[in-house]
DNA sequence: CGTTAAACTTGAACCTGTTCAATATTTTTT
DNA sequence: AAAAAATATTGAACAGGTTCAAGTTTAACG
């Protein structure tokens, strides 16, 4: 039987969290003080900081949960793509945008990316910065799959071109971040716009000759 | 002849930038107080922030005058670009590479991106979020340019292309920033290989019949 | 010049994230 | 089950960005 001291821990880590996220989502993580954390959560301030180390640390934890799901999501298409890599890749992305305000808001969103970006060495930005890899690491992958498929020319440099998208997909969705007017729709399209302008190369490299 | 106050005036916002940008420099933008900028230019406190709203709005006017010069130069590189679109990409965004640190040290550059990222409403955000526009204008305009003189295929839409190299070489600055161990010539290789596979579609779309 | 109004400066006070010495609780030992 | 050790909790104190009421300086006017 697990000690009464390991249980309260976990139901205490528990309760901040999901004190943290209610809030943040409320009332914006900006708004938000550690002490009206403290106060739903039934602990006190300095407990909230056994826990977590400081409350961009709450946020990054919140995040992760957002996107180890989106990651699994990808796994899963990455094992039966649809058909054509242009359909493909819209299908990735979309579900990394149409996933992305399920736990968070915007507003959380910006913080976490500011987060990220001051302090890229914290245990914060590290693991902002692993998860955006392991992201790109699956645009990459879908392309080389689409390679050996022979569905795109085998001089490409897959992975070039996955850094490529993918550096853009993320910009894109920063700027979605941050203008509160822009709709999924509208980011959606733009994804598509690229995707055409890119898989435009290809086709036109297969079926156009000089 | 000016008036005694306005002339103080003058005098005093330039103190405060000047004692700004040294601090920043030498001791990080983190770590520098406003008390400590406000002794170096010989003010109080509340002067300073007379001057400028906010410690963030202190470092955005750099950032302003540092992108003010590129831009100014890739003005000047669009009137006569180098020969072949690649060559011409290559120089003007490896100029906005090579020229990023003349007025700001990395730490710097974080600290404006998550400022511009995390309050894109504030005066400091929405000035950041405009010069990128230009940033991005302008490669957009080399890319329709060289379409003009038949470089690149008509069919192709260099907007959406431009969209998508803006955006990346933005991430990769995010990324140079926030790594101080990552020097400009990786940088540049990073950027060398996106445009490589870029025109290599453009190319292979010229050269290489199906 | 003296007086009044306008503009500017000042630093003490405020706010909120973070730290830490004192206190309390749980576990282990005897 | 008492004592000792280990582990957690707590809230007052600290730090630095920001605000603002009081004071000072400059300009405008008679």
């Amino acid at each position: 039987m697990t000690g009464l001291r390991t249980r309260q821990k976990a139901d205490r880590k528990r309760r901040i969290l999901a004190a943290s996220t209610q809030l943040f989502r409320s009332s914006g993580y900006r708004h938000v003080r550690i002490e009206d954390i403290a106060e739903i959560a039934e602990v006190s301030v300095g407990t909230v900081y056994n826990y977590y180390t400081t409350k961009g640390d709450i946020l990054i934890a919140i995040v992760a949960m957002e996107v180890e799901e989106v990651l699994a999501a990808g796994e899963t298409l990455l094992a039966t793509p649809p058909a054509g890599m242009r359909e493909a890749l819209q299908a990735l992305i979309s579900h990394y945008y149409n996933h992305s305000l399920n736990y968070l808001s915007k507003e959380m969103w910006r913080a976490a990316m500011a987060l990220s970006i001051e302090a890229p060495l914290t245990p914060n930005g590290v693991l902002y910065h692993q998860l955006d890899e392991r992201l790109r690491a699956q645009v990459q992958a879908l392309l080389a799959s689409g390679q050996a498929q022979g569905e795109i020319d085998a001089q490409m440099d897959t992975d070039a071109l996955g850094d490529l998208l993918f550096n853009s997909l993320n910009m894109m969705f920063v700027e979605f971040v941050s203008d509160d007017a822009m709709t999924l729709k509208a980011l959606n399209a733009r994804l598509s716009r690229q995707l055409d302008a890119m898989t435009q190369v290809w086709t036109s490299a297969a079926q156009v000759p000089a």
